[in-house]
DNA sequence: ATTATCGGATTACATACGTAAATAATCAAG
DNA sequence: CTTGATTATTTACGTATGTAATCCGATAAT
């Protein structure tokens, strides 16, 4: 069955697409890449078939030129990473949100700002209880 | 190089060692696990041998029967929990925990005991600032 | 028009993982 | 002591993933 959400690699690839608004050619998305996913430029081009054959990448074609694709996502990073999260909550942590919280805040640095922004998504979530 | 944490199904194995304070043996473990992971004795054997060389587990063996062995966890749950979560936040939050969290909170349902819990963690947090 | 280049598709290969059968070593029972 | 059962190891195979080369068609350059 396999997952439909992008890989770790291929995740950079989509988070490159899901700050555009529109579409993106894969030279534009190779020429973006630079620096954050050191890779071959074949290498690039396999993980977008990919990411179009789980159905996270659509595509139109060139008008000009028949050759170039136009990529966009079909799937919202929200999605993705919303069936990420459940999937890691239950696995390692039994479905138990707050158990994965409590590892994360330990597992990361956070600031002060972050707690504050913290408390107050907990506050709004109780009050809606 | 690969990671040296438990995959998801080993994590199960994991688990029930975990939960015992001193060793299992492999047939122990496949009992523990009638229900929870249900595939072949031969798989969870192999499984098993996929977390020695991992190095997550570790045995000794029975000073009567030279064939079984006794396992015993190498890492804590604690540990791998750690590097998961570690991982998780940075590969899909750009290491930004608070969206993390964010996210866990919008994936999965909680109860007001974990949200109160967590807002002492919070405080916690906080004062620790 | 022939050649070089660019883009997507196909093929390739290693590692990780889920799954399990085959093998070999060893203990138990008759 | 031979046979049968048990246990760990080895081998196997399909899918997923990271990585990249090859192939083929189409455009661009000479």
């Amino acid at each position: 069955m396999g997952e439909i959400t992008p890989s770790e690699n291929e995740w950079l690839i989509m988070e490159v697409i899901w700050k555009e608004s529109g579409s993106l050619t894969a030279s534009e998305i190779i020429e973006k890449l630079k620096g954050t996913l050191d890779i071959s430029k074949k290498t690039i081009r396999v993980m977008i078939g990919r990411l179009v054959a789980k159905g996270v990448l659509g595509y139109t074609v060139d008008e000009n030129d028949s050759r170039i694709y136009h990529y966009f996502p079909l799937k919202t990073k929200e999605e993705c990473l919303e069936l990420k999260s459940r999937r890691f909550v239950k696995n390692y942590f039994g479905g138990d949100a707050s158990l994965a919280v409590a590892s994360f805040l330990k597992s990361t640095d956070i600031t002060k700002a972050q707690l504050i922004e913290l408390e107050e998504m907990v506050e709004a979530l109780k009050e809606r209880h």
